[in-house]
RNA sequence: UGGGGAGUCGCCAAGUGGUAAGGCAGCGGAUUUUGAUUCCGCCAUUCGUAGGUUCGAUCCCUACCUCCCCAGCCA
């Protein structure tokens, strides 16, 4: 436990390791210890380990890097329940000797019949007039592993006519063979969360016991048990108090765990770090940044009503964050030929875009220009709509620094697919160079020499990273077809473990970094945005 | 229809007796070698509804409406 300081704000982030921490997560994360930052107080970091069936240390590790990722430091203060259970054992035994407690062998099914329903009150079972002996008896039998799982429980003693279910007698502890993940079979009862969660705070002297709107309900269970234990002379006051806040809903997201686990039994993807899965392990390989995710969570505020936060609001505040620190980097995604017809065969030249457009001292970066190019499929049209002004017959526009180019038609194949764009430069115009800029064109692409492309750099999901492709080039435009960005990504994986913000990339064209549409294999779904799993789709599978 | 919560602009969210902050989205316009960024402007006579108290109400009172949560030996 940690010294009671009663100036001190005090809270926890209690997660249960049963799985891997996401977005939502990180609006606790940020509360709590933030709370504890901005008050020059400090916050815990506590597993709620109580269920040993649900939980393993691979969840640990993973919350415990998640939080750091996000910036946030617990210090020196790592607890886990189950470092309580026996505190909590004692208690209970205290709660019986005050009569307060007893051993129920109802069946789990009888159990239930006689709780009533949200209308009817409920009927005491006929085990509840038990002896104070005979309870500790049988509570000390059932620690033992004297009897069988689901033989017997304990349950506080409070109300079995209470409006609020949570005060019908709650079972407090439970027989459970199984491997606890830290105390091994050390235990066969283990204690309940409702019973656990606030002898915990209180342990810890946690100020401010911060959860989500459905613990309402059991804030009177919380301070009823507190309040027992600071008459019996086991806690000290003061107490700790529990506060609800509304959990984070995002729009096209799905947060529930349960789903998110079906998404990785299934094989719906590749794990839980997949870049379309709303983990922060996932949004981590998409390039998010803690310091966007922070953003996010000051600017959503922290409300008790019900909300559904807009897509956009996450966007952009990776944006602001990424737009400042990105060093700019050229990908072309949808590759079509560009060919200089006018430019002299096997010719070669660089050029030098600066790393940022708004941060000259970031210096800039060669990019070699040749006859063939890359440019984005888009940036053509045959025919072109109102307001289009990118690459169209007889329209010049800005090879983005390079040169002036003027379109001159286009090669089709059979099908009347278009294969490639031809146009003429004019020498004079390069970015840079005197003169250059008598120009005046309202296009400007971005574009790859082909001839360079296998070292070029990619855009995956909302990041850029350069390649070195180990194939041909043929190779690495095979494997920038959108269809095929997983092979990609797993190529990939080695080079993005270690990205430090300076490494990431913003998407030239559109200084946006959020992949409009990935479409996966045939027969999956289709998601509309790189970043999530539409809960519409999750709700239909 | 038991209990517990919530309703302020398309989405969040301040304000809680003195006459509606801010952000996102959207819409104009200026700068721009990313249709980005930046910049400047517009965007609720109205705070779920109906009454009431008051000089004055989003804020107080009454009634009503809508939505969310609770009947795990899960957390």
């Amino acid at each position: 436990g940690a010294p009671a300081d009663s100036a001190k704000i005090r809270t926890r982030f209690p997660p249960e390791p049963n799985g891997y921490l996401h977005i939502g997560h990180a609006k606790s994360i940020c509360l709590n210890f933030g709370l504890a930052r901005d008050y020059a107080g400090c916050c815990h970091m506590r597993f709620d380990d109580t269920n040993p069936v649900t939980e393993d240390t691979e969840y640990v590790d993973s919350i415990l890097d998640a939080v750091k990722w996000l910036g946030f430091d617990w210090g020196s203060h790592l607890y886990y329940a189950s470092d309580y259970f026996q505190a909590l054992y004692d208690f209970a035994e205290l709660f019986i000797q005050h009569d307060l407690a007893y051993v129920d062998s109802l069946g789990a099914e009888e159990m239930r019949a006689h709780r009533g329903t949200l209308t009817e009150a409920g009927k005491h079972s006929p085990y509840r007039v038990r002896s104070t002996q005979e309870n500790l008896r049988l509570f000390r039998e059932m620690r033992d592993g004297k009897h069988p799982d689901g033989a017997h429980v304990l349950r506080l003693k409070i109300d079995m006519a209470s409006p609020n279910i949570n005060m019908r007698d709650p079972v407090i502890f439970r027989i459970r063979r199984a491997h606890h993940h830290r105390t091994g079979d050390k235990w066969v009862i283990y204690p309940m969360y409702d019973y656990t969660h606030c002898i915990s705070d209180a342990l810890e002297n946690i100020t401010h016991s911060i959860c989500t709107l459905e613990f309402e309900d059991h804030r009177p269970l919380y301070d009823w048990v507190l309040e027992k234990l600071a008459v019996f002379g086991a806690l000290i006051r003061p107490l700790p108090n529990q506060y609800e806040f509304a959990r984070l809903n995002l729009t096209y997201v799905v947060l529930s765990k349960r789903k998110l686990i079906q998404l990785v039994e299934d094989k719906r993807v590749d794990g839980w770090d997949d870049p379309r899965m709303p983990t922060l392990v996932g949004a981590r390989r998409r390039g998010y940044t803690p310091e966007g995710f922070r953003l996010f969570t000051d600017r959503i505020g922290v409300s008790k009503a019900d909300a559904w936060i807009d897509y956009s609001v996450l966007e952009d505040c990776m944006r602001e964050d990424l737009n400042e620190r990105a060093p700019r980097r050229v990908a072309v995604l949808d590759p079509l030929k560009l060919i200089v017809d006018n430019y002299p065969d096997g010719g070669e030249e660089q050029t030098n875009p600066p790393n940022h457009p708004q941060k000259p001292e970031w210096g800039k970066r060669p990019v070699p220009f040749s006859k063939e190019l890359w440019i984005e499929r888009e940036d053509f049209m045959e025919v072109p709509s109102k307001g289009y002004f990118r690459l169209f017959p007889g329209n010049e526009v800005r090879l983005r620094y390079g040169f002036v180019v003027q379109c001159k038609g286009a090669d089709k194949d059979a099908g009347g697919n278009i294969t490639a764009v031809h146009c003429d430069y004019y020498p004079d115009s390069k970015s840079g160079t005197p003169g250059s800029d008598t120009y005046k064109v309202k296009g400007n692409i971005h574009w790859v020499s082909a001839k360079h492309a296998y070292a070029a750099t990619v855009r995956l999901y909302d990041r850029l990273f350069t390649v070195a492709h180990p194939g041909s080039e043929k190779d690495f435009l095979d494997d920038l077809n959108p269809d095929s960005r997983k092979v990609i990504t797993a190529y990939l994986e080695p080079a993005l473990k270690d990205a430090k913000p300076e490494e990431r990339f913003q998407f030239e064209r559109h200084g946006y970094f959020v992949a409009d549409r990935v479409e996966s294999k045939p027969g999956a779904p289709v998601f509309n945005r790189a970043v999530t799993l539409r809960d519409s789709w999750a709700r239909q599978s």
